[in-house]
DNA sequence: ATCCCGCTCGTTTTT
DNA sequence: CGAGCGGGAT
């Protein structure tokens, strides 16, 4: 996402731009002008342009720029028109700077391109054309996660199910991976169906899915989901697809989850021969899951499940799909991501050709190699090395502290030196693994009174506000959506509570209709007290209005006299807490952005896939982030807080996700180092504030990883050092015996207080240390196993696959948890019930049988 | 309908 | 330790 021309500092000569003169016209006389200044592996991926690429593009090594140039070069060299690229980005940020820098490159060609953007809008895109094929209106609502809870809420509601012991949220987190699986509810695992509400989820995903058809909406994951199901039951509509798309691109490989890659394997088909049948064409993977496969043992052969029903395309000519990604920066596991998607690219697209980005031109040479040194401890990956020109420049630097307070603090001051320094404060980042660590930065900045701005947090249309307001807009655009009328009915208060809304609930459920026109009903009737059903009155009859000024208003003008009329403007002006006047701002600007929509139909359909918090007017200032919104992003001075063992890597995710977890931690790090220019400063405390209460903790596993030429340790500036023993003690190794044990516990650290006397002597430099608890972890990882462990298995299997040894009611002990029995398994996951610590997920090999 | 108290539970986040 | 939620009281 970021590139070497934002970098005159530099020097990267041969990325200069052509100066005009005898030497551009002699390397335009090699090829395009466009293509100058690419290094031969760019080149490579760009000019590649037939059949399927991977490129696997390290950090800071020019993926964006690839992207965009091949797209010039497929357009220039006539491969291909502008709608006949399907180009794909994750999020809506990529695919506008794609846009953007197309534009650049092409002079404001790139209107013709429609097919450029996220998986979601396209999907969304491509199902609007054939709605009624999967049995909505072409105007149908996306609901987003809010909307979802309370779908599911009042589902559990009719269900009788405790929505205390079964709540909806993780109902909606049950659908969502799900669908991130390219599962419809009949495909569901009849055993994980089973799990949730006592054995009903699988027929409330069911009931879920019709009530969306019946409300005329869908939920994110249906942007793909029902695209998938829509092109499998309509060959002749896939077909005209993978006819029109003569080229393929595909942002962030690595991140794609399991359904982005069925859509994206049914898309880059050839047009299938006349009687090959669809089911050839489709994978099995999740569905025909079988546990037993022989394969699943090694982590490059092949998806658990993906077996021979995948050979259809060596069948057929090989597609023009490119993508483009880095398995090193695989950070979005836990939400669905596959990287088996792209570590198993040459297997899904044989006669493939993968192509490495690897020299880097973002870092200085002594973090460039602290970071390769650090990802080079994965075993999943494919292996890249970056290299670069640049100098060494300042080693990586560790800090210790005694507390996260102090750690606050060195940073503080660390700044303001690089502030006095002349450094631009929009050159420094902190990048936290968790958003509960910004909080001590943020106060701290106050105090000196350093700008500072927190990057992420919640988004602009998640705020309360805009979607009251969009909630008002919908029920003018589409009676039947429920949801938003049930939303904003009694906002501000009409004094229309739980009891009318009931109310209205069993009318519309009687007679079949939405909610909307069961108001208009029951006011007709006695059925409210006169008081609510005045005020009910009074909402249908402006409503109608409303409708009626929509034809002869612009859409702009109808928002504001909506918002007005309803009294919902009045009720934050009325409003004296301190974010009102920010919500009356957000509204403002909720108005001023529907002017670049046509109207209010055009504007809704893209609002919950398209709209951003809008960047603001950025003046100097900190930038504050967690690790995973920094992915994509570069500055000069990148603080790294917080490297401890349990915070980071991150205790609970070892717990859940086992040695896969671990990776995906260190692929964090990595993404973190890798967002320095010229200076990364690593830090730990000693002792952190865990719920409320103090613990003890140790250095990170990942700074032991670090090579020490690369690296320097520094003593904390502020207040008392770390420990008092002056750099690095011999605690640096503490963390040997701590994975998947409990040392939090008094008596885990008494034991450890214990052996560093005894074994105090052996506090040297870092160098030798590193191998050497590099292997006592490894023993301590496979402690409870029997025999050995399959590194590459449990990394690709994640959830799939791995046959566990272990069975249901299986009495097990757990170090952390104690005893307790198997409830579920999935996979190597193990669900199970402590008798202590109530019921947990668990990798297996954390567990023994007794 | 609203308010207040007490309980629970503590990553990461896009669309 | 504190935010957020749900239940019960008013």
């Amino acid at each position: 996402m970021t590139e070497p021309s934002k970098l005159p500092h530099r020097g990267v000569p041969e990325h200069q731009p052509a100066a005009g003169g005898i030497a551009a016209r002699a390397r335009a006389a090699a090829g395009p002008q466009y293509l100058n200044g690419l290094n031969p592996e760019q080149r490579e991926a760009v000019e590649t342009l037939d059949g399927p690429v991977l490129v696997l593009a390290g950090a800071g090594t020019g993926k964006t720029r690839v992207l965009t140039t091949r797209i010039a070069h497929i357009l220039s060299q006539g491969r291909a028109r502008p709608h006949e690229i399907l180009s794909v980005t994750f999020t809506n940020k990529a695919a506008r700077e794609m846009k953007l820098r197309l534009g650049q490159m092409l002079g404001q060609a790139v209107e013709g391109m429609p097919w450029l953007g996220t998986f979601h809008s396209i999907g969304g895109r491509i199902l609007r054309f054939h709605a009624e094929l999967v049995q909505l209106k072409s105007n149908f609502t996306v609901l987003d996660v809010d909307d979802q809870v309370r779908l599911l809420k009042q589902l559990l509601q009719a269900e009788n199910i405790d929505d205390k012991r079964w709540p909806a949220r993780m109902l909606a987190g049950l659908i969502d991976g799900w669908k991130n699986r390219g599962l419809t509810p009949s495909q569901v695992p009849a055993g994980e169906a089973a799990m949730f509400g006592n054995g009903k989820g699988g027929k409330l995903y069911a009931t879920y899915q019709e009530r969306l058809k019946i409300l005329n909406a869908a939920d994110f994951g249906d942007l793909l989901l029902e695209n998938i199901r829509l092109f499998r039951e309509n060959p002749d509509v896939l077909r005209q697809y993978q006819g029109r798309f003569k080229f393929i691109l595909v942002d962030e490989y690595q991140d794609t989850n399991v359904a982005q890659y069925l859509w994206l394997r049914l898309l880059s088909q050839a047009p299938a021969r006349p009687g090959l049948p669809l089911s050839a064409i489709i994978p099995g993977r999740i569905e025909d899951a079988n546990p037993e496969s022989p394969d699943s043992g090694s982590a490059l052969s092949a998806h658990p499940g993906m077996t021979e029903t995948t050979a259809a395309p060596s069948s057929s000519p090989p597609k023009n799909i490119c993508c483009v990604g880095d398995d090193d920066q695989s950070i979005y596991g836990w939400r669905g991501a596959e990287v088996d998607n792209i570590l198993r690219f040459e297997h899904d697209f044989p006669g493939a050709k993968v192509i490495r980005l690897e020299r880097n031109y973002r870092s200085t040479g002594h973090i460039l190699a602290a970071a390769s040194h650090l990802i080079a401890h994965n075993e999943g990956r494919l292996g890249k090395t970056l290299r670069t020109e640049d100098v060494d420049g300042e080693k990586v630097t560790v800090t210790g502290s005694w507390d996260s307070e102090e750690e606050a603090r060195a940073i503080g001051e660390e700044i303001e030196e690089l502030q006095r320094a002349g450094d631009n404060l929009n050159e420094v980042a902190i990048l936290v693994r968790a958003s509960f660590q910004m909080r001590e930065f943020e106060d701290r900045f106050v105090t000196l009174g350093l700008p500072y701005r927190v990057i992420g947090g919640p988004r602009f249309y998640e705020r309360a506000e805009i979607r009251d307001a969009l909630a008002y807009l919908r029920v003018i655009n589409s009676p039947a959506d429920d949801l938003a009328f049930e939303r904003i009915v009694n906002v501000p208060k009409r004094g229309l509570g739980d009891a009318t809304v009931q109310l209205l609930h069993d009318h519309a459920r009687k007679r079949r209709m939405p909610l909307f026109e069961a108001a208009r009903a029951v006011v007709e009737t006695d059925e409210l007290k006169p008081k609510a059903r005045g005020s009910l009155r009074e909402l249908i009859l402006q409503f109608d209005r409303w409708r009626a000024q929509r034809e002869v208003t612009a859409h702009t003008e109808l928002a504001e006299i909506v918002l007005d009329e309803s009294g919902y403007t009045e009720m934050w002006q009325k409003d004296r807490s301190a974010d009102a006047a920010g919500r009356l701002d957000n509204l403002k600007e909720l108005v001023r952005s529907m002017e670049e929509f046509e109207n209010l139909q055009g504007f809704l359909e893209h609002i919950s896939l398209v709209m951003d918090r809008d960047g603001g007017a950025e003046e100097e200032a900190v930038s504050l982030m967690t690790l995973h919104s920094a992915k994509g992003l570069e500055f000069d001075n990148v603080f790294l807080p917080g490297w401890e063992e349990g915070l980071f890597p991150s205790q609970r995710t070892l717990d859940e996700q086992g040695r896969a977890g671990l990776e995906e931690e260190r692929r964090l790090a990595h993404v973190g180092l890798t967002r320095a220019r010229r200076r990364a400063k690593l830090y730990f405390a000693t002792n952190r504030r865990i719920h409320g209460t103090w613990s003890t903790t140790i250095p990170s596993r990942f700074l032991d990883e670090l090579p020490s030429a690369n690296v320097e340790i520094t003593e904390s500036k502020g207040g008392s050092g770390w420990g008092g023993s002056g750099g690095y003690g011999p605690s640096r190794f503490d963390n040997v015996e701590s994975f998947g044990s409990s040392y939090t516990t008094p008596g885990w650290q008494r034991a450890q207080a214990n052996r560093n006397r005894s074994q105090g002597g052996r506090g040297g430099q870092a160098r030798g240390g590193f191998e050497e608890s590099q292997s006592s972890f490894s023993g301590g990882f496979s402690r409870n196993k029997r025999g050995p462990m399959v590194i590459e298995g449990e990394l690709v299997a994640k959830s799939t696959g791995t046959v566990s040894e272990f069975s249901l009611d299986d009495r097990v002990f757990h170090q952390k948890f104690g005893y307790g029995h198997v409830v579920k398994i999935d996979g190597n996951k193990l669900t199970i019930a402590f008798e202590k610590a109530g019921e947990k997920k668990v990798v297996d090999s954390f567990v023994e049988r007794v």
